[in-house]
RNA sequence: GCCUCUGUAGCUCAGUUGGUAGAGCAGAGGACUGAAAAUCCUCGUGUCGUUGGUUCGAUUCCGACCGGAGGCA
């Protein structure tokens, strides 16, 4: 017997996901699984770009502004939520189709990777102030005797990863290669589809996303960026574009103009890593928003084909 | 009208005591396993405003012209 078939839409920020994802939900009888890893917070309506009301009421959406804004939220996490989602739709008979641009999210689903269970002690805190005391090299020649693989592998520069290496180490007592192989182990029990959505023409991904700021002003970006720096935000929704590009105006040091101007490159370069993620990937369905066929029939047909089969 | 400054990469500007040039930003490419909308890596040839002259050789020196800024009238 095959395995139930899971579609996932992704693509650039302002590629068209969200809309794609309701007609093919509305076409398949079918609910949605947020793959968004800001969209997961509560009250950051229009900077994450949220469905709206109307989309959420039409069509039942998962994993959507559920977390508080100052709980920090991880893949480990993700994807056990994403998981049951996914069972409780496929339950009811109906087609789970998981919608985001978070490459990791969606990655992590699709290799079904295995994640252990440990204690959230203060390792990281630690190994970070012994980079502010002793610098990153202190930290990186140790990584390089524990685990000299994974040292290889990273750069000096990349503090984050070094530092995230050597807490898995003391953590778990295995290196994060080690980790990282044994977390492939157990296949997925779903078939998945993936489309991305991109565009042969960058610019017109640009403007679109340009376009989408300034609705997003409109619709009060600067006022909901005010309310977030006034409450407690964990450091993973403090990540989100659109409140940090804003606060230096908020703070008076800057133009409006200024911060506007740097709140969509930021955006624009956002869209740029979202596909890197995915251009050398296999098994991705590429669906182009400038292509003269429309993106949903297109989508439509190749999901079934795949149901049918 | 005269005087001074200025015209070099998409933008802001260095620079070459004459041997065809380099930074920052922008941009492009890549990576990515518990923070991922984060984080990290790599990548700089362009009529050196136009046109004459001097020179073996000019983007660099000289002249004219065109554009920009300021000053004096």
């Amino acid at each position: 017997m095959s395995k139930p078939l899971v579609v996932i839409i992704s693509g650039p920020t302002a590629s068209g996901k969200t809309g794609l994802s309701i007609e093919i939900a509305k076409r398949f009888n079918g609910e949605i699984v947020s793959a968004d890893s800001m969209q997961i917070y509560k009250s950051m309506d229009i900077a994450t770009a949220k469905p709206t009301k109307d989309e959420t009421a039409e069509i039942r959406h998962h994993l959507v502004d559920f977390v508080e804004a100052n709980e920090n939220f991880s893949v480990a996490k993700y994807k056990q939520l994403a998981l049951s989602a996914i069972d409780d739709i496929l339950s009811r008979g109906k087609l789970p189709i998981v919608c985001g641009g978070t490459g990791l999210y969606i990655d992590t689903l699709m290799n079904n990777t295995v994640f252990l269970d440990y204690e959230d002690s203060g390792i990281r805190e630690r190994l970070e102030k012994r980079k502010e005391s002793d610098g990153i090299e202190s930290l990186y020649e140790e990584l390089k005797k524990v685990d000299p693989d994974t040292a290889s592998r990273l750069h000096l520069n990349d503090s984050k990863r070094i530092i995230r290496a050597l807490e898995v180490y003391y953590l778990t007592g295995k290196t994060i290669s080690e980790q990282n192989s044994l977390s492939h182990k157990e296949e997925s029990p779903y078939d998945f589809l993936l489309f991305v959505l991109s565009a042969h023409n960058r610019e017109i991904l640009y403007k679109r996303i340009n376009d989408r700021v300034d609705k997003m002003l409109d619709m009060g970006l600067v006022e909901e960026a005010g309310s977030f720096f006034a409450s407690d935000i964990s450091k993973t929704a403090k990540q989100a574009i659109g409140y940090k590009e804003l606060k230096p105006y908020l703070d008076g040091e800057i133009s409006l103009e200024t911060a506007v101007e740097k709140l969509k490159m930021e955006t624009r370069r956002y869209a740029k890593r979202q596909l890197t993620w995915f251009r050398n990937k296999k098994n991705v369905n590429w669906l182009y928003i400038d292509d003269e066929k429309s993106v949903s029939d297109e989508c439509a047909q190749i999901i079934s084909q795949n149901l049918g089969a």
